[in-house]
DNA sequence: AAAAAAAGTTGAACAAGTTCAACTCCGTAA
DNA sequence: TTACGGAGTTGAACTTGTTCAACTTTTTTT
């Protein structure tokens, strides 16, 4: 069933007695979505919050000066969302695409509140995730001011070699925020 | 009171009776710190989390290179931690400093714990604190990989006059990802 | 008030990363 | 099969930011 890998990924947020975790997987609805498609486009309210079951995303926004620039992929096991759109209700800078053909897990932005005063260990599951979330931001923010653009490339492809190995050179380039030129030069060097 | 701060910034985030207000208040304890002297140090482990009340406090680690790099200030009405450490109980990669004489009001790792079992709001508080949290870090991370350098000093002084007034030279480059010279020569263009 | 230390400035040489243009390679649509 | 568009490669010129060293100014310590 396509709901356990949800549950398993609860679990490893907070203990859930299995009564709660189908309480929480029914407010969930699988949506299929082709690769190169949209799941959120910049401009639009993002009105879910989702969880990738297979394939994977690429979540971007397009500058002043017309660079893309990635702010995170999004493979099975992770969860996907402009979070800002998502909370005050405001147009997204963000687009979210499909980089295959793909399955989420998504809950509408009125259920979530559902959710949250229905099941109450969901506080606690979310204020959890978005802990750990905030400790990759951060690390993330060091390791740009700290480490070359090389040593950001090797980073990247030790620790999510699966993820980095669906992308083209320009996808990966526009999440490590250097360009596609330069990293086909810094994949030569020994 | 020293602790209205507190409330009043609580309830930014959500809707507080006065009883609650007084019980979260009561976990923590106000903690006076005199200029350069240090909240935390790098290889410690984070205990507590703080709430400024006066003065201002820099976060930064040292890096393999032996730079400084500030993760962030924070002043009046600002939240402070190591949020990696404070979480999984390990020796922390950050130094938090004072800039001034400071006061933080601060809650213990233990207290924090009874802070969620005890009073059922504060998961959701902090579940949105955290939430604005990350929106923070990822527009950061946009804005260091599609702005330059004079752009980024630009940005920060326009959104943290106050904090920008505190700082060195030193400090604000090592925020910004740029060395100390540079930014001199920086602020130097028309 | 003097001395020491830390912060800021400047210039020259250098390294990292960008831009643009030309070319190649590959998959896929016609 | 062709041709077309997207992705990768390469080189030359350029821009951004770094490094190092010397110097000045400000702040802190004694």
């Amino acid at each position: 069933m396509t709901y356990n890998l949800l549950i398993e990924n609860i679990k490893k947020h907070i203990d859930l007695s299995s009564s709660e975790a189908d309480s929480i997987c029914e407010f969930f609805k699988l949506k299929t979505i082709k690769k190169k498609e949209f799941l959120l486009t910049q401009g639009t309210i993002c009105k879910f919050e989702g969880f990738v079951v297979k394939g994977c995303f690429r979540t971007f926004t397009i500058d002043k000066k017309g660079n893309e620039n990635t702010l995170y992929f999004a493979a099975k096991d992770w969860w996907l969302m402009d979070i800002d759109s998502f909370m005050n209700h405001k147009p997204s800078d963000l687009n979210i695409q499909a980089l295959e053909d793909s399955e989420v897990l998504i809950i509408s932005q009125k259920d979530k509140e559902t959710l949250y005063a229905k099941i109450p260990s969901a506080e606690k599951l979310f204020r959890i995730m978005f802990q750990k979330s905030i400790v990759a931001w951060q690390r993330r923010i060091i390791r740009n001011h700290s480490l070359t653009a090389k040593e950001r490339y090797n980073h990247f492809v030790e620790k999510y070699p699966k993820i980095a190995s669906k992308l083209t050179d320009r996808q990966a380039s526009s999440y490590l925020g250097i360009t596609h030129e330069f990293l086909s030069k810094i994949k030569k060097q020994p």
